[in-house]
DNA sequence: ATCGGTTCCGTACCATGGTACGGAGTCAAG
DNA sequence: CTTGACTCCGTACCATGGTACGGAACCGAT
């Protein structure tokens, strides 16, 4: 898997290669040199697994919730070996995440309540604006 | 609470004036006449508890995860009673919402573990890019 | 009657996270 | 050594969910 083409490297990622030169415009990702392993070589820009570890890490963490901007942020801790601000940032996160997950399970309670009450029945209330009322 | 001025009913709601006029041209809350319920009184729009429980519902929707789309579909469905597809609309969120806890409380476990990893000893690995790896 | 705070309304702008476009260059196969 | 696919790069555009701005009208209190 090494030394991918931009598209063979997105497709790697399970994105598209506009996403990769966004991720790169963003700082996010590092444009590798076009000179970097055979002198013939040109032009063309090789990816390589550390790249792809990268990459995926971006995916990881936005499904965590982190934005882009925090992403950056722990790739260069992650460069610094900043462990202080690493745990830092991870406990915010988790804070929030477990804030989200409490969020979406009680929003999860109240769909269940209206797909139960839509469903008793031919004709009746189902009482949309209500779902939500706690 | 009855015939607030939008100022006081944003505030009922949480939101800002400004969110209130944009749901208005998103068509999710109607805009009220200007001469509904006293003759000489003109040009500054009233809003009720109608309004305000529909736009509570905006909220908890939005917290549960629908796009202002498909709040504006739900909020048709409660106008005609359609049943049959609000609960299709209720059990395509259900799916989608334990899929997306799912993914937050794997999420959670990993940033424990990057969390305790960073805590320990004054220095050393914190993998922040195998924070995901799995 | 006038003053300060709202409201009204249109239009413009913002952040986030991409996606699309177009022309030039490059690369591998035939 | 041409053809077709891919890459490069800049710039523009997109959807979502708002937020800001500015002038005119209005409303309640003094």
């Amino acid at each position: 898997m090494n030394d991918m083409t931009i598209g063979q490297f997105a497709q790697a990622g399970g994105v598209g290669v506009e996403t990769i030169r966004y991720y790169q415009r963003r700082g996010l990702l590092e444009v590798p040199d076009t000179t970097s392993h055979a002198a013939h070589t040109k032009a063309v820009r090789r990816y390589n697994a550390g790249d792809l570890k990268a990459l995926n890490f971006i995916r990881s963490a936005q499904r965590a919730g982190f934005t882009l901007s925090q992403i950056e942020e722990l790739l260069e801790l992650d460069a610094s070996q900043d462990r202080r601000r690493a745990q830092e940032i991870a406990l915010e996160r988790l804070a929030a995440l477990d804030a989200e997950i409490s969020a979406l399970q009680e929003a999860r309670l109240s769909l269940v309540k209206l797909s139960n009450a839509c469903a008793e029945g031919p004709s009746g209330p189902c009482p949309i604006l209500s779902a939500f009322d706690h």
